[in-house]
DNA sequence: AAAAAAT
């Protein structure tokens, strides 16, 4: 199968070749090659797993999926068309489809439940001997810690290992191997860790927790280390680094860094670890008396030790399945609730058990005015991509779930903010939820780490399906390619071209229903379909490994749009590709596209530098140009000194240069906001208002 | 001139 790879990077060059305007042919010795690609005669094929070499195994990975290998020889675009049948009849049209695809929740229910059910039944119907309050380390609350040793030898063998298990949340379960098949089969390999550890990070805070460098320097209990090990993580992330000790410690955490810098792991390794460590607390007697009041089964109110939420359904569910994992051998059950599905489905789902719920701010609301859960004994809160959730307008929902019902106050839960940037609104945000906490600062991951080529191509509006299907077909055949267009119409309409010319697509935007979205992403992901349109809901925190090449169909109008949707390639230390179409509708990204390119040491286009200076003269009292100035952090945590200024296009409220040096004296918590806020107090009116007008 | 999100 070593053929294979030879393919991916031969076509990468093609491609490179193709977005090469200077060099007439696709000569070999002629091609351009990029950074990455010199000195490399090919792919290694003394690693045919391609363990050691990102680029390759990612490759290997989805070839062999069962349902490509069907595809053999004739695996051209053309004859892949057969597997549209399966994407959801035609979205939206209901009931068209003849390939009945379960829901997650259904899907998921028959395999993680089965076994997880046996330990929590036996669990749930543990009646109240009281034999627990030996270990009782909590005054009147009849749970805590569990010490190990705690239980004594013949305690364990009077029991047995069923028995065992119900009491000693810091004990793995046995293995089931299905489940963890089931589990671990598609994680991530090949993690190019070299690329990361440039990757500058920056903590600030009282007291700050000393970092780690390997997983092991921290006791996380023998489940979350062998979780890890079924991973296959080796080295900790640069956030991981710094995140983990923070929060095992039990600080309050503001970080500023993006996904596939490995946010996930960092957030659910050391709260799990802590929720096995120190057992499920009163939350267990609360879910017990629930059940006692309302009947076994119907009605319980489930009360989640620890909550995640996030922005989007598909990154809910994404940080759901990472989850399942780390929670793999424990009596931790997580579930997720998103807006879409059947609320009905996820209703029973937590029924069966609720200890870490990863929710959408909407559909989560509704759960809790529906009492299906309670936050009263919520020791974690997770808020990610919390600049997005705030864009999103969801602020209110956010409030109302974290302050506005029975959840701890600050101070008594542990709380963790993650965000891309650090605007007005998320310090606002910060200083509302987070108590003495530690800001940490991660350098982005994407544009500057050379891991993704970046290529900027000048491309008229009529021109941009031809040259979207030279692009296509210079690519690898297996490479996945995530197409990105401005607006739900467009990317039905692109879909429905590249459809018609035979090409194995797929799309994802938010009129699509939820199940057509999710199919879509699978057969995206599984590489079944390997062309990818989307919108701007793709463009952030989804972490499709194998992803080659993103194509800015169009380019977004905003910077942060531009680096999070190539950030979609180039994944975990992996090498990318992203070319953009660029025309005169894109003036107003010309200049901050330029500042990014020169930052990640791409080439630049001469037309993109002259017309980001003609651009800079028309409108220099509006440029954005000024966000980029400020050294190391000024571009990743620029924040928002003056709400109401929104006059500049592309100004999402004008961001000042304060940069890194404004961040600092945040992590002590509290004290120096003010200097943050323009004088009318954060109270102030802080617009809501995009720059679209809405 | 948009996308996303509870129904």
């Amino acid at each position: 199968m070593s053929h294979v790879a030879v393919e991916n990077v031969h076509g990468l060059d093609q491609q490179l070749a193709v977005l090469d305007l200077n060099s007439s042919d696709g000569i070999p010795g002629r091609r351009y090659i990029p950074p990455h690609l010199r000195n490399k005669e090919g792919p290694k094929n003394d690693s045919p797993g391609g363990w050691d070499n990102g680029r390759s195994n990612g490759f290997v990975n989805g070839f062999h999926d069962g349902s490509r290998m069907n595809g053999g020889n004739g695996f051209g675009r053309g004859p892949m068309r057969t597997d549209r049948g399966g994407r959801g009849g035609f979205r939206g049209k209901p009931g068209g489809s003849f390939n009945p695809i379960q829901t997650l929740q259904s899907a998921d229910g028959g395999g993680w439940n089965a076994p997880k059910d046996a330990a929590y039944n036996s669990f749930g119907g543990r009646s109240d001997r009281g034999k627990s309050s030996f270990f009782n380390d909590r005054g009147s609350s009849n749970r805590g810690r569990y010490e190990r040793g705690g239980f004594g030898g013949g305690g364990n063998s009077r029991w047995g290992e069923d028995s065992r298990d119900e009491e000693d949340w810091s004990k793995p379960l046995p293995p089931n191997e299905r489940q963890e098949h089931e589990l671990f089969a598609a994680s991530n390999t090949g993690i190019n860790f070299e690329k990361y550890d440039d990757i500058p990070v920056e903590a600030t805070g009282q007291n700050c927790p000393q970092h780690i460098e390997s997983f092991q320097d921290l006791e996380m209990g023998e489940i979350i280390m062998g979780n890890i090990a079924l991973s296959r993580y080796t080295r900790p992330t640069p956030v991981q680094k710094y995140a983990i000790p923070i929060i095992k410690s039990k600080r309050d955490l503001m970080a500023c860094a993006q996904t596939g810098s490995g946010k996930t792991a960092a957030f659910l390794l050391p709260v799990l670890s802590q929720i096995y460590t120190e057992g499920p607390g009163e939350a267990l007697q609360a879910a017990k008396n629930s059940a006692q009041e309302n009947g076994k089964y119907g009605r319980r109110k489930q009360y989640p030790i620890s909550l995640v939420l996030a922005p989007t359904r598909e990154l809910a569910l994404q940080i759901y399945d990472e989850a399942r994992k780390f929670a793999y051998r424990s009596l931790v059950r997580p579930c997720v609730v998103y807006g879409g599905a059947d609320i009905g489905q996820q209703i029973r789902d937590l029924e069966r058990g609720c200890h870490l719920l990863v929710a959408t701010p909407g559909r989560l609301v509704d759960m809790m005015e529906r009492g299906k859960i309670g936050m009263d004994y919520c020791n974690y809160l997770v808020l990610d991509e919390a600049d997005r959730m705030l864009d999103m307008g969801f602020e209110p929902q956010i409030r109302r779930i974290v302050e506005q019902d029975t959840m701890p106050p600050k101070g008594l839960r542990q709380t963790m903010m993650f965000s891309a940037t650090f605007p007005k609104e998320i310090q606002i945000l910060a200083r509302d939820f987070l108590e003495e906490y530690i800001f940490l600062a991660v350098g982005r991951v994407g544009s500057t780490s050379e891991n993704i080529t970046q290529k900027v191509v000048w491309v008229e509006e009529n021109d941009k399906r031809s040259f979207l299907l030279d692009l296509l077909n210079a690519t690898g055949k297996e490479s996945l390619t995530l197409v990105f267009v401005e607006t739900k119409k467009g990317a039905d309409a692109l879909e429905d071209f590249l459809y018609r010319e035979g090409y194995a697509c797929t799309s994802i935007h938010g009129d699509r229903s939820q199940r057509d979205r999710e199919e879509a992403l699978h057969q995206f992901r599984s590489g079944r379909c390997p062309i990818l349109v989307a919108t701007a809901v793709a463009a952030r925190g989804l972490d499709i490994s194998n992803v080659k090449h993103v194509i800015n169909f169009d380019l977004p109008s905003d910077i942060e749009e531009y680096v999070h949707r190539i950030g979609r390639t180039g994944r975990v230390g992996n090498l990318g590709l992203a070319t953009s179409f660029f025309n005169d509708k894109n003036g107003n990204i010309t200049k901050d596209l330029l500042d990014i390119l020169v930052e990640a040491k791409q080439e630049v286009p001469s037309w993109l530098e002259s017309l980001a200076y003609e651009h800079q003269h028309k409108s220099s009292t509006r440029g954005r140009s000024k966000r980029f100035s400020g050294g190391f952090g000024a571009r990743d945590y620029r924040q928002t000194s003056n709400s109401t200024s929104s006059g500049g296009f592309g100004s999402r409220g004008g961001r000042s240069t304060g940069g890194h040096g404004g961040n600092r004296g945040f992590g002590g918590g509290g004290g120096g906001f003010g200097n943050f806020y323009s004088s009318d107090g954060y109270g102030g009116n802080y617009s809501q208002v995009d720059w679209w007008g809405n």
